[in-house]
DNA sequence: CTGTATCCTAGTTGATACTG
DNA sequence: CAGTATCAACTAGGATACAG
């Protein structure tokens, strides 16, 4: 078992030690467009108008990160029908969409503590009432502050 | 205390609530090179030259990120002399660059688990050896499942 | 309402060469 | 080693018009 984190020893790129997660999800959900939709899914919007408006996108932006985000597992297209209206599709997050929301959050209170910004929204825990952040916590239940993190190269 | 999370009552764009700090950090931050850059910065990293050999970026993409982390307050510019040579900076994390890890490693786990790759890394909390995550939690220590969060709007 | 098509601009990135 | 300069390719995204 290897500790990379701290100096590094001798590795070039992170083509030595396999291909890098951060890098694979940055090119599949890396646009601001793409973050922002999936906020608006995790808040309950479904329908393409209130993606484009609430986001604040052109619909052909829209059109086009709804499909990666589809294509790409983060959300499922389910039709519905408008009584009197021909089918359409809604834009509902799946399991794995639910799962990427960390990033999503983490982005948000990483930008309201570190970036100029008024924004009166605050992330909190439904049950306790307690305010809610987004930190690195090990199987174990501790928080896993910076230092005692460590990236293990396993196998 | 209004909570928005779940079906929207009438609410257009992020304006009317204020600015959206999703946004504005990936206005910062939102690149590829950005996010490796970090992940790199974070496991030690402080040179030029390794930056841009490590992240496997051009030496022009490394110079124009590195210049933008410095200047969002990621990373500080450190002056440091090899004998014999002129006085050059190295790139180390600051506080708020520390602090914004938590996205970087969401994003190492969401892709690590929903997107084909063969990474052997796992994050690991140093100090009792188990597997570590990145989640949203409160701050009465409670693990926040996405149904029991909130998004509040304060003031 | 839910898109598609087109034009246009700005930013990211790679490749390559050059400087101190 | 630590950059800067240039060029070209690609992508994101706004504006606008059009279609089912």
């Amino acid at each position: 078992m290897t500790v990379l984190q701290g100096r590094l020893a001798n590795r070039d790129a992170w083509s030595a030690i396999g291909e890098c997660p951060i890098e694979k999800t940055m090119t599949v959900l890396g646009t601001k467009s793409a973050m922002l939709i999936m906020r608006e899914a995790y808040y309950g919007t479904t329908r393409f108008e209130d993606f484009w408006r609430r986001v604040g996108i052109t619909k052909a932006a829209a059109a086009a990160r709804l499909s990666d985000l589809v294509e790409a597992g983060l959300l499922e297209r389910r039709p519905y029908r408008e009584p009197g209206q021909r089918s359409r599709d809604e834009y509902v997050l799946t399991d794995a969409g639910t799962e990427f929301m960390p990033v999503v959050w983490a982005m948000f209170e990483w930008g309201r503590r570190h970036l100029p910004n008024r924004t009166p929204l605050r992330l909190a825990h439904r049950d306790c009432g307690a305010e809610a952040t987004v930190e690195v916590v090990c199987a174990d239940g501790h928080r896993v502050p910076p230092e005692e993190l460590a990236v293990r190269l396993t196998r």
